[in-house]
RNA sequence: GUGGUCGUAGCUCAGUUGGUUAGAGCGCCAGGUUGUGGCCCUGGAGGUCGGGGGUUCAAGACCCCUCGAUCACCCCA
């Protein structure tokens, strides 16, 4: 056993899959299918892919997600070398939009639909579908103010998980409104919530000073009964944002989208106006949240754009994708079978296998042989286990005439093929 | 960051109130089959009982610390 492990809240993604004492992490092939229906989901809304640097600076995910978010204030995993500030990223919004502004794709004309798929890191105490390391997919539709560029969005998030096969999910909605509505309500909100503020958590009573939106957000019984009759987001916001936000729900709608109408919807990340919202699996408990995302026009003048660049996009997270494909039996891809597998017996044969294979390989096939010098029997077992359709089987006798033994492992049937046929005959 | 639970072979786990050389199933390796996988039979390898310290004549079992996992809070994807 080795005495090095995986940091805690990493984990390795192996071929065969494995537990990491509790938690089980697919093989690499659930993630790399998992990853071509996302690919293949967002082409068909027009994206592409973007790839950014795992290292970004440390101002610009402060900025864009904003100095009081919990990510921001006690999650990020940040360092100093020289006198550059670098954090790996915890989410990718701030870095698409970063890229988006330093290449001026906005130059391009047109509307920027980029996607992505990657790790991020938060520094959270890491529990199930919770990790420190881990991996977010999303789309990102840059340059629109357009409600239908909101609807896209949840459109494609959802199409991500019925193309896998999901169907167990809520989506909420809500409307965060604009600059100006949302400070009116914020006022609003602390000025109801004062009385209370002594029955409040030390959380809540924390945020009532920061951030006093993301009380909304509670989810201690007693808090929820305060808020009952707390003014609502949607009494604030401006004709614009309310405007925006019906033609939304009447997109959704029009292809039959059901949602659920949540005031007390609000993100944690600062950057979102208008519309917010979620996917929550409705089986997968505490961590359940597949997805989120909303609209960001304000970003870009966070980042320092001189005018607003209208933007916006979801983000999902992999790991909680593919426990709910498990959890639904949904994550079951066959290991890839070996077309043939050569059972070399003797020196010679041995000998015999290396280019043998090659040319085959080269033909397009799929073969493997025993680098352990065993057994025949051990061979067989071996080509068994790697579920190999054919198993050639090559020693001095048919080394001398030419022609090989070829077993076809699901009838069980062998026949002699001689070695110029074998290619031919591993195609049928 | 806070609290609860757990940590014995590669995996899943058993291990009586502390008491000799720590077990099972699966997996792995070998043999039964002098050149044939899966099924069956037989045998074998593999464990500093997460790590460190302590109590005791004696600790896998008890105590403390630590690390890890896990569930929840929190957070969010």
């Amino acid at each position: 056993m080795s005495s090095f492990k995986s940091i805690s809240g990493t984990f390795d993604i192996l071929p065969e899959g494995h537990t990491t004492g509790g938690d089980s992490i697919a093989p690499s092939r659930v993630w790399q299918y998992v990853e071509a229906t996302i690919r293949k989901v967002m082409e068909a809304y027009g994206a592409e892919e973007i790839r950014t640097p795992i290292l970004e600076p440390t101002e610009l995910i402060a900025r864009g997600i904003g100095q009081l978010t919990d990510i921001v204030s006690k999650e990020m995993f940040a360092f100093e070398r020289g006198d550059t500030n670098y954090v790996l990223r915890p989410e990718v919004t701030a870095p698409v939009m970063r890229a988006y502004q330093q290449h001026h794709l906005d130059q391009k004309g047109g509307v920027q639909r980029l996607y992505y798929i990657g790790p991020c890191f938060r520094a959270e105490r890491p529990q199930k579908g919770r990790y420190r390391q881990f991996h977010q997919f999303g789309l990102e539709i840059i340059g629109a103010t357009d409600a239908r560029a909101d609807a896209d969005t949840i459109a494609c998030a959802v199409d991500v998980y019925r193309a896998l096969g999901l169907t167990d999910f809520t989506i909420r909605l809500n409307s965060l409104g604009d600059s100006e509505s949302r400070p009116r309500y914020k006022d609003a909100l602390i000025a109801y919530i004062t009385p209370f503020a002594d029955q409040l958590s030390e959380i809540s009573r924390n945020r009532l000073q920061t951030n006093p939106m993301r009380i909304l957000d509670t989810k201690i019984e007693k808090e929820r009964e305060l808020l009952k009759n707390a003014p609502l987001l949607s009494d604030f916001i401006d004709e614009e944002s309310r405007q925006h936000h019906e033609e939304v729900k009447g997109y959704l709608t029009s292809i039959g989208l059901k949602y659920v109408d949540d005031p007390f919807l609000v993100r944690g990340l600062d950057y979102y106006s208008r519309t917010a919202f979620e996917i929550e699996s409705d089986s997968l408990g505490a961590q359940g949240s597949l997805a989120g995302g909303g609209r960001y026009d304000l970003l870009s003048l966070e980042l320092g754009a001189k005018q607003v660049i209208p933007a916006v996009g979801f983000a999902a997270g992999m790991e909680r994708l593919i426990m709910a494909l498990d959890a639904a039996n949904l994550a079951d891809i066959p290991a890839p079978r070996l077309d043939a597998f050569i059972v070399a017996l003797g020196d010679a044969a041995l000998t015999w296998t290396f280019p043998v294979a090659q040319s085959l390989r080269a033909k397009g096939f799929k073969v493997g042989y025993d680098l352990k010098g065993r057994s025949l029997k051990a061979q067989m077992r071996e080509a068994s286990r790697q579920n190999s359709r054919y198993v050639i089987i090559v020693g001095d006798d048919e080394l001398a005439s030419g022609v090989a033994e070829v077993k076809d492992m699901d009838q069980s049937s062998q026949t002699s093929v001689p070695f110029a046929q074998l290619a031919s005959h591993l195609t049928k």
